[in-house]
DNA sequence: GTCTATACGGGGATAGAC
DNA sequence: GTCTATCCCCGTATAGAC
């Protein structure tokens, strides 16, 4: 394993801060003591504090498809699917210690400040609905009658309610209650 | 109708930036800049900016609360009240052009760096709950088969995702799925 | 109670030596 | 490419005149 270039430690511990803290209450001072670095050297590599935060949303983007790829490689029955996907938030939430959804908390740190972070994370929320999309086309298909839609949105604002809803009460519990909607769902 | 009391202008003025803006990215001067008054006034009224922040909260609370009993007030049936708390929500979202829920927003901003702040909002959503439950539970009386507990949970978080969905897609699509998924809850 | 002046630290960002 | 030194502005908050 090669050592970490410097241009990727600023980049992760900027990614932690920026998450933990929030980008407003992160500091370019902090993020230079923190990857042990000279100021000249973080600005040498992005050139700005908002290229950082760029490369923050595009590299947390990124992380978030791969590991929601990696859940559900080898898993045949839509609905084994969709309860995967609910895992893979819950997971996250865990590991996080509840620390939320990254873009749902810098849309609601800078509300409409910054149209381009409000574009990402909308294509973003966009990408995650296509994929229960397709999981929930496949799951119905031997049922005509159901509207494909309409259960898709009912998932994914499961989802979505319970990743805000862990984030508050610190817990998991949202998730098992999903998880137990869902199933009923595709029956 | 009497002139506003300087102290309740401060506030006015703060919350609305609060919220739009965001806590961190509103300065005390921003705010005494459109409140038209002098520092040294707003720190004879609030002792500190978090102070004003606390204001912040419990009044967003309770205009929150009222406008709730205002839209189900004179409203008998349960099935009635849900699909009005979904309109109350969406009217709020509607009218701050998706700005959405001043809690999620603060808790999104601020993590765990104000357990102050946390603990209200958990609290808050907590009353929320409460408040769909009791109307769960008068709605399924007569079917004691039902789980009221997950039913409430469902649309406690159906509506959740909704606002944090409508906050970024910006539109009340969301709302309105949420109103057909609940209607078919209850019967 | 409202004002002005000011303190003090930290914000993001740049210049230029090495 | 990394460093140090520095710039300028804005952050919150206080002191004290009126």
């Amino acid at each position: 394993m090669k050592k970490e270039k410097v241009h990727d430690r600023i980049l992760r511990v900027a990614s932690e801060l920026f998450y933990k803290q929030g980008f407003n209450s992160t500091g370019i001072n902090q993020i230079i003591a923190e990857a042990d670095i000279a100021i000249g050297s973080l600005y040498n590599h992005f050139s700005s504090k908002n290229d950082l935060l760029h490369a923050y949303l595009i590299k947390e983007e990124n992380n978030w498809l791969e590991g929601l790829e990696k859940s559900l490689v080898n898993i045949a029955e839509p609905s084994k699917k969709l309860s995967s996907i609910v895992d893979y938030r819950k997971k996250l939430q865990q590991s996080s210690k509840f620390a939320g959804c990254h873009f749902i908390k810098i849309v609601s740190e800078m509300g409409e400040g910054n149209p381009v972070v409000s574009a990402f994370v909308k294509s973003h929320k966009e990408k995650q609905r296509e994929i229960i999309y397709t999981i929930v086309k496949e799951g119905v298909a031997s049922n005509p009658s159901m509207n494909i839609d309409l259960i898709t949105d009912q998932i994914f604002l499961l989802i979505e309610g319970a990743v805000v809803t862990s984030t508050i009460s610190k817990n998991n519990d949202s998730f098992d209650h999903v998880k137990k909607i869902v199933q009923g769902l595709l029956s």
